[in-house]
DNA sequence: TATTGACTTCGAGTTACACGAAGTTGCTAT
DNA sequence: ATAGCAACTTCGTGTAACTCGAAGTCAATA
């Protein structure tokens, strides 16, 4: 099973822009037809998947490429412990930025629920100035 | 109370060089001392807070800006339901973010464990070439 | 008086795309 | 056969949000 460029961009939420970006820097292997167009396969949705979550850790595309490349070196086993590492780093992010976007949801709920309040007329327009927020989240 | 440039860097995680963008481009108010320092006040320290939780929302300094803007208006209770439209698309966009993150810190927790696996020795290391994922996240 | 340290402005550099112009290719309609 | 069209291609510039560094100012200390 293959996908063109506009079928994997679908797939993946993303753009063509993006994948061509992606493609170009050696970031996304991907074969091509008679007519040059890119072609992506299961390896290709592999890698892509991987992207995709670093990418939400904030892992920096550098260091994606620099994990992905010790991946795919001919004696990746010597670098397990690295890889092992760069994950292992990985993950931490992720669940502090999951810890973060938590809190930040909460927080967004007292604020609609304070305009809702404002809205109903059972309390006064406070916001300016510059209170931005539903008295210091408490 | 007030705070410099470098102590109100610290209590928001963020560098210098960031806040002087901010209020240079309009984005956070503040005053300046008889030597032209930047000062900032319990004001500075809630809109501060606000820039801070929208980023974390995904929403560009543009539209924080535009938004704050609303706040600061003369008439801001002539926006009020226009501020609340903001507040609450990006509420939702918090949730999915949130979402996303909570899924994203899971994955990773099962990637380090297959690393751990490998490590450990019950299985060999498959990440070569291209099966970057515990056999699609099962 | 000189040096130190913390700030200042300003302009250039970076990351990760986003966009658009201009060219190529394969397929269909006349 | 050719004309047109859609879907791709490369390439080069533009953008957002910083990030960095050089060069200057200014108050306080040695």
């Amino acid at each position: 099973m293959t996908y063109s460029i506009k079928e994997f961009a679908k797939m993946f939420q993303t753009t063509e822009h993006t994948l061509r970006y992606y493609t170009d820097i050696g970031l996304l292997p991907c074969q091509r037809d008679s007519g040059n167009h890119r072609i992506f396969d299961e390896t290709a949705v592999n890698w892509m998947r991987g992207i995709t979550y670093l990418k939400r850790c904030g892992t920096p595309i550098k260091d994606i490429k620099r994990y992905f490349d010790l991946c795919r070196m001919e004696e990746s086993e010597e670098n397990l412990l690295e890889r092992y590492h760069i994950i292992l780093h990985q993950c931490e992010q992720a669940h502090k930025k999951a810890a973060e976007a938590e809190a930040t949801a909460e927080y967004m709920d007292h604020k609609v629920k304070h305009y809702e309040e404002i809205l109903s007329g059972r309390i006064p327009d406070d916001t300016n100035p510059g209170t931005w927020q539903p008295n210091s989240t408490k």
